[in-house]
DNA sequence: CGAAATTTTGATCACGTTCAACTTCAGTGG
DNA sequence: CCACTGAAGTTGAACGTGATCAAAATTTCG
């Protein structure tokens, strides 16, 4: 994992890491891996006990019902961690699908729970990633339990787009978008034509154009407006002995 | 904070604290208060920067709508921690209100995690600590995204009995419920009185009773049936050096 | 005790689901 | 090279659920 790796920006983000301390994360990955596209990289019911870093590639994490239906519960992008919620438990609540060929760095929790004791920094990072994590299911909830379905979608692609941002991996407006309407659908809490026709009108309104599986925003205020999206300012960690004297 | 303190309780099913740790805790303490119900603790959009452990009370984290609606996030119950998320951001996301009294500790979040760099311990838990709140929302966007309206009642009430549980406020099948229809339908994405139908229903068919804001299961088996409820089962956190020699 | 908040009930109707048919496209093997 | 297959996208029609609005009954609280 070198500076350029999706994870290490968002460490980057949240605190200082020295060259030690991200040879010493480094020293924890046991497997780098590629996996196939529809393959579950997590199994809801099973004990999951990694952290995998996504390098590349999309995935998404669902739950299925006992009625057959499917809820997408967040989409997984380079830069996230695959394992986190699902490690944190005796058996992972939710299931984790490839969409998309999936590049990643895989290492045990326990091992990365050592280096937490070791170098504590990690551990708060853990912390604001698992906050980011929840304010993020947070959003999805707004959107699904009063939003309208047209403003779900166009704060689904907001939230998208600004995520690929931080990490790189969207061109100025414009962005990959490997995921089925199926997988909106459900991840939307909608139904696949309700779904259809809400893109459809947003391509018809102007707000984006839909090109070989690549969103271009067109009005990105307009867009904002409608999907009373928030952009998300996460702090940093305060550095060590901030307060020290303080207290 | 004595052991018997419900934050307390909870760190402890996550770890070992020794009595120097939670001294520790108890010297971040700046402000030990009671707030009355229908107070904001925390404002969307306003800087906060503190964490308030819930001793005592029930409140709830939920954003307002620029159409007037609001969502209700999650409830806050004693032992939940009231700024997790809101200071991790530049602004508050999401408002906090107090739905009864409400009795807390304070501390600033920078003490706060002064406290995790010099005992990892406690950075350890907070991260346990976000993972449970992000699994929590989790369900909640399952709940409010592929189940049904009397499903979600069931769940949103077994959901609550169950937390309660693990901090030694239920009374076995019962536990208070403070909680409008209102408020619930704005938790369930419901309107108010399909609530009050639902709620109905669960009384009709006999799985349960409230009297004077407590509610008693008479038959969690079925509502667990009929919730496809799960119980959570958080894993400790793996002691420190657990793994040292294998790497 | 009076005022306000909350719960309960009913009627109507819009919205989004459901179901079905059809199109388009990518991949595959004959 | 084209027929075949399955997945994904698109469109339309009919139905049913849950929202909305309104109003009464009841409880809570100042």
């Amino acid at each position: 994992m070198g500076r350029r790796h999706p994870f290490v920006l968002r460490l980057n983000q949240l605190s200082e890491f020295s060259d030690a301390d991200l040879q010493s994360l480094d020293d924890l990955i046991e497997l780098e891996t590629t996996v196939k596209r529809r393959c579950d990289l997590v199994v809801d019911g099973y004990e999951y006990r990694k952290l995998c870093f996504v390098e590349d590639g999309y995935a998404a994490r669902y739950k299925l019902l006992r009625n057959g239906k499917r809820q997408v519960i967040t989409t997984v992008l380079p830069g996230d961690v695959v394992g986190l919620p699902g490690s944190f438990f005796q058996k992972a609540h939710y299931s984790v699908v490839a969409i998309t060929e999936l590049r990643l760095q895989a290492c045990s929790i326990t091992d990365f729970v050592d280096l937490c004791y070791r170098r504590p920094q990690f551990a708060l990072a853990l912390s604001w990633l698992a906050v980011q994590e929840a304010v993020s299911y947070g959003e999805h909830i707004v959107d699904i339990g009063r939003r309208t379905p047209i403003e779900r979608v166009a704060h689904f692609l907001m939230e998208l787009h600004t995520r690929l941002s931080l990490v790189g991996r969207a061109r100025g407006l414009t962005f990959e978008l490997p995921f089925s309407q199926e997988l909106m659908a459900d991840a939307l809490g909608l139904s696949v034509p309700h779904v259809n026709r809400m893109l459809a009108r947003l391509r018809a309104d102007g707000l984006i154009s839909v090109i070989d599986h690549h969103v271009r925003f067109h009005d990105i205020e307009r867009l904002r407006l409608l999907a009373h999206f928030q952009t998300p300012d996460v702090t940093r960690i305060p550095p060590a002995q901030a307060s020290a004297r303080t207290r």
